[in-house]
RNA sequence: GCGGUCGUGGUGUAGCCUGGUUAACACGUCUCCCUGUCACGGAGAAGAUCGCCGGUUCAAAUCCGGUCGACCGCG
């Protein structure tokens, strides 16, 4: 009885509302409103792991319309800790950020700290590099050399225990706790904690690790609701909208199955069968076949549920998710890519610590009007990046951010007035041409 | 004037004493990479006939002589 009543207010932690679907494709725009505001959809989720959007300001990306962010579970446990964050007033308090935010579950850094770790593997192989053998013997990490070591997870079905890449320490991470630790956090939308795989795992692997991922995703929902009965018990009595405010998030279930069809679909059908609030595609995939998979994948998944594509994030992969019936990506992209001297640009990226921009008094972009390309040349910029200066990476993740979140702007009108194909054309025609 | 120290890629150095295959390192430069962030990082390339002239030697950045230049000390 109780538990029946909670479902209902808890559902309506993320109230989604389509409000246009693409006439020859399966884009869609709409609405997800969340304690914190709304995200208008498709909507870029620029990635703050450690509680900040790396070089960035809350203040400023709030300016640059970013409408949701990113946190990490595993991160922010290990440092400051969910216990600070919480007595702080959460994550939004905390970093005042007062917008809605996500947070991952830890379970991709299972492969970042794990298969990946130190390997310069990515979560996205491309066949036509992996043909030619060049996906292996990649970049040594800084510290995974120093310290000798090729992993710091250890999986087994209980959960994940990780190795502090600041000191060595342990860490154990389990469905209950990565949930509980989410609620401690305060985000509006959590993840279940899942495993993602390398690319490079074996079919027999794959097979056993998504069934671990069912089981944990099964774990993360009955976590979530227990703790929900907590929240939920004393207010109901009075003002309970008032007391769910306070701490109450909205759980996505993950897909996961890597690279193999049939897997996707299978995992598809269980998780979107579980009673989730909204679902995120996770693990990895060859760059090909994005597409068909996140196709195949929201086939399978209620349409009336928010979906979110888990760190995909590449101007042209970005096209294919929202193509695909995808609502919401996260990505590291505009701030990584920022920091090492990356800018996009409609016309492509730039790398501005090259010296070739060290008397270009253009902005990175002629008709931009984010604040960097109104104030600032790319001999500006060159400048600082040559010479270290930390004002180089903010100024150019502020650009990138802007470049991303208003091309999203640009996708949903494109959606809305059902000229997407022919956006995607348009864009992607130059954006691809140099 | 005398004595000493030093001249090696763009910059700073290592190698020289105990001559020997493609002269090493750092920074800089250039190119490429980055997809639920361990990482303001990674991978690669170009670039010096070792101040100049001569000698010794099978072989000289390396030993010897001379010379030019810089610096230091003494006059």
């Amino acid at each position: 009885m109780e538990y029946a009543s909670l479902v209902i207010l808890y559902t309506s932690r993320v109230k989604f509302t389509v409000e246009k679907k693409g006439r020859n494709s399966t884009a869609r725009a709409g609405e997800i409103e969340t304690p914190h505001g709304i995200i208008e959809t498709p909507a870029f989720v620029p990635v703050a792991t450690q509680a900040a959007l790396k070089g960035v300001r809350s203040e400023a990306a709030e300016t640059i319309g970013v409408s949701v962010i990113f946190a990490n579970t595993f991160h922010l446990h290990l440092s400051p800790g969910e216990a600070v964050i919480k007595s702080a007033g959460g994550l939004h308090k905390f970093m005042n950020w007062l917008g809605p935010i996500m947070t991952d579950s830890g379970g991709f850094q299972v492969f970042s700290l794990g298969a990946a770790y130190g390997q310069g593997v990515s979560k996205v192989a491309r066949a036509s590099l992996a043909s030619m053998g060049q996906d292996a013997g990649l970049p040594l990490g800084s510290l995974a050399s120093k310290l000798q070591v090729s992993s710091l997870v250890k999986i087994n079905d209980d959960g994940v225990d990780f190795q502090s890449p600041r000191d060595g320490s342990s860490h154990r991470l389990t469905p209950e706790s990565s949930i509980t630790i989410q609620h401690d956090l305060g985000a509006d939308i959590i993840l279940a904690f899942d495993e993602c795989t390398t690319p490079q795992a074996s079919y027999s692997y794959q097979c056993e690790a998504l069934e671990r991922t069912h089981r944990w995703a099964e774990r993360s929902l009955e976590q979530h609701q227990k703790l929900l009965r907590r929240i939920s018990r004393p207010p109901l009595k009075g003002a309970q909208g008032e007391a769910l405010e306070l701490n109450s998030p909205a759980l996505f279930g993950i897909v996961q199955g890597g690279r193999a069809p049939e897997l996707r679909e299978s995992s598809a059908k269980f998780i979107g069968g579980l009673n989730f609030d909204g679902f995120a595609i996770g693990g990895s995939f060859n760059k090909e076949d994005i597409g068909a998979v996140v196709a195949l994948v929201n086939r399978q998944l209620l349409p009336d549920r928010p979906r979110h594509l888990l760190g995909i994030g590449e101007v042209e992969d970005i096209f294919v998710g929202v193509e695909n019936g995808v609502d919401t990506l996260d990505c590291v992209t505009p701030t990584r890519l920022g920091r090492h001297g990356t800018v996009e640009t409609k016309h492509g990226r730039l790398n501005l610590s090259s010296g070739k921009f060290a008397a270009d008094s253009k902005p990175i972009e002629d008709d931009c009007d984010c604040e960097v390309c109104r104030h600032y040349s790319r001999a500006y910029l060159s400048h600082l990046f040559r010479a270290r200066e930390m004002l180089a990476t903010t100024l150019t993740s502020i650009h990138n951010l802007h470049f991303f979140i208003s091309l999203m702007g640009k996708i949903r009108v494109a959606i809305l007035d059902d000229n997407f194909d022919s956006f995607r054309h348009q864009f992607l025609t130059r954006y691809l041409s140099t």
